[in-house]
DNA sequence: TATATTTTCTACTCATTAGTAGATTGTCTT
DNA sequence: AAGACAATCTACTAATGAGTAGAAAATATA
């Protein structure tokens, strides 16, 4: 797989190199907002994690913000791609909507999903917040429809499309609140079991 | 109803005045937390709001974090209160628990529920955090409870009751983050539509 | 080999803001 | 009336942390 190992680097590999560190500062940056909190998390914290100084991840990224702003679009893109995907999907409205809830819900689970969920607005600058939003709303928009073909073809009970997106939202972003990485149950399993909730209801049937 | 309105006040009447000031810089507090956040909002802020002095703040509450802890205590005192009422209640655990989770939604709509949920841990100081947890997992505890008694008696679908909590918490927080307290929908018409899906699930019956 | 470009560093600046010192004024208590 | 206490102010201190200037080393290009 790998070539003969010359010291000296192709454009290709240079420009490969440097997206990678890019993507190593967000990688940590990340995690560190998770743990501690963004306002918590100094990007001197981050340049130390990474064995580097502060003025390196200036030279990846404009600002602090940036960084962060980065880190939410990671997720979101994420989020994104699994609404598109079950757009296009076979089966039924109710289907396609479960499919999509699971895979929302261990994306929220993961680095920059979590990231995504716990950034409240006030933390990003107005540009970058207006963006945040635009995207956030891609999103609710892509479930609400799920929800109206599902309403459509009576594979999902009829109702308020809106409500019943804030509550399905509301129950599968939690997790990135709770959930502990190092604990014995899986994103998949929490995902599984939080979607049966939503998809049954707590009464009996 | 009001005496003859001496300048001269009596000692119940000072410690109420106190008291009522402590609890103006509490309330404009919460309110910029939730408006702005909690760290781009400083106390110099909130002082300007109350057309005092940040000195003034301090002689009422020892500092920031007392600050936030105070006002998240007072959030989590209403949900308790409302656990406690639900757990005394009348009626087969679904009832119950419906009860509560109707109340619990309008809460976290309310300034000092929407602070409890929109405060992240890393916020608070080391102590303050400890207790702000007991106290959560307290009314965490009394929602299982209530779970549990109804899967007992049967009016609720028989299930991990863990889960379910962390479910039906998730979506009823998840407001705090959303609403719009000037919107035309009230937070008592939000509720029922949330505790409806809940109980009913998305899949037709 | 000379020059430009990239990557990284050390050592700053500068704004913000939590928290305090100490004075001032008014109001009780004795 | 004298001394204590409460409430509030102006004017600080001190720490933190975002962001930058400018040098140094390595690497690439001409």
């Amino acid at each position: 797989m790998t070539q003969s190992p010359s010291p000296f680097q192709t454009p290709q590999q240079r420009s490969h190199a440097r997206a990678a560190k890019r993507d190593a500062v967000l990688r940590a940056a990340v995690q560190m907002f998770n743990e501690r909190g963004f306002h918590q998390t100094s990007l001197d914290d981050v340049a130390a994690r990474l064995g580097v100084s502060k003025p390196t991840i200036y030279h990846y990224l404009g600002n602090k913000d940036q960084v962060l702003f980065e880190c939410v679009t990671i997720g979101l893109s994420q989020l994104l791609e699994a609404a598109q995907a079950s757009r296009e999907a076979q089966g039924s409205g109710a289907d396609r909507l479960t499919a999509f809830l699971l895979r929302y819900a261990e994306i929220n689970m993961d680095d920059f999903g979590r990231c995504v969920i716990r950034t409240s607005d006030e933390a990003l600058g107005a540009e970058s917040r207006a963006q945040f939003h635009a995207l956030k709303r891609k999103i609710d928009t892509a479930m609400r429809q799920l929800i109206e073909e599902g309403m459509e073809d009576g594979s999902i009970a009829p109702g308020n499309a809106k409500m019943l997106a804030f509550t399905l939202a509301g129950a599968l972003n939690w997790p990135a609140r709770w959930h502990d990485p190092a604990g014995d149950e899986t994103p998949a399993q929490i995902a599984r079991h939080l979607v049966q909730h939503l998809a049954h209801g707590f009464l009996p049937r």
